[in-house]
DNA sequence: AATATACGTCAACATCTATGACGTATTCAT
DNA sequence: ATGAATACGTCATAGATGTTGACGTATATT
């Protein structure tokens, strides 16, 4: 928060001037655009949308997920995620089970259908991810999970050592 | 597309583990999402959405640029392009002017105002790359384009090179 | 003169998200 | 036990963003 964070090199490094800030922005923009496009694609055919592909992966990575955890990773309101789960729920895709030690919870689960949608979806992203990491090797790939992990307001834990870990010179620095 | 750029070097490489390919997908949605989350909110009070905040940007970027290029950085429809785009034109943030060499042409430019209120957005979203950048060092932006770049479909001429250029061993290497 | 391009518009519609208000079931703290 | 907080759902209203299809005008191109 303070001084100690203030790292300065000189008095602007090169990659931070406005010109790179600028591309950087600009390829986040192309990237998201193109890694939604193909699972919109396949969604638009069964009647659900990109809202209804974050829910189901997201509560296929955390089977037993409860409403509010959901929420809190979305950012969405309650109302929204409402509509598109129990479109969800409706339509089989996705399964709700009390909670043993809180019963007010409804944790979510997918079923099979909702896996076998699961991994169609995911897997066309995935495989853009594999191109792309595979394009541009092992070393770029842990930057790229650097400079993210930075981008995000609040990293999970998980995420966190990311940017502690692995520090390349990292014997001796400033720190 | 061929033999030539499956480069494989063990079976599958630790980085392309199924585990890291859908950690590289929720990084990026979690970037995202936090990424437009500041201007967001700022263009809620002037009665403005995301998409405006898009065409005043690459109109910014791209003095003069006509409409049907525009449409095609972004990807959307001319019916949706039109609407917004009006809007901003009516608003006095965006002005229209007759091509000289193909006077069908309407190209775009940022009035004052609309060069005012772009400065405003992108500085929100250039300060939190500046943050991500600094954090994550030199090394690691080169490494965060390069796989930008992978992932995007069809990268505009002036991205490509990222991805051939500044390559670190590089040299005698199997290409 | 015929065709294609650049752009705009009208209409109808679907999706995603937001706010606000209200209700129920359950848990927790005093 | 009672009151407060939590977890969740629902109804209503609204706005932003996107789509398709059809049609029209001005201008370029061949």
């Amino acid at each position: 928060m303070g001084a100690m964070s203030d790292v300065k090199f000189g008095a602007n490094p090169l990659f931070l001037r406005e010109e790179d800030l600028r591309q950087g922005i600009e390829l986040l923009f192309y990237a998201y655009r193109d890694f939604t496009a193909e699972p919109d694609q396949m969604l638009s055919g069964l009647g659900l949308g990109r809202a209804h592909h974050r829910v189901i992966y997201f509560v296929g990575r955390n089977p037993g997920i409860m409403v509010s955890d959901l929420l809190t990773i979305l950012k969405i309101t309650k109302q929204s995620l409402s509509r598109v789960l129990s479109v969800l729920v409706t339509e089989g895709y996705i399964e709700q089970r009390q909670g043993s030690r809180d019963r007010r919870q409804r944790l979510l689960t997918l079923t099979d259908r909702g896996r076998e949608l699961e991994e169609k979806l995911t897997e066309s992203q995935r495989r853009r991810f594999a191109k792309a990491y595979r394009l541009a090797g092992a070393e770029a790939v842990e930057g790229f999970r650097r400079v993210l992990v930075g981008l995000i307001e609040d990293p999970p834990a998980e995420y966190r050592q990311l940017l502690t870990a692995e520090r390349r010179p990292a014997r001796g620095s400033r720190f």
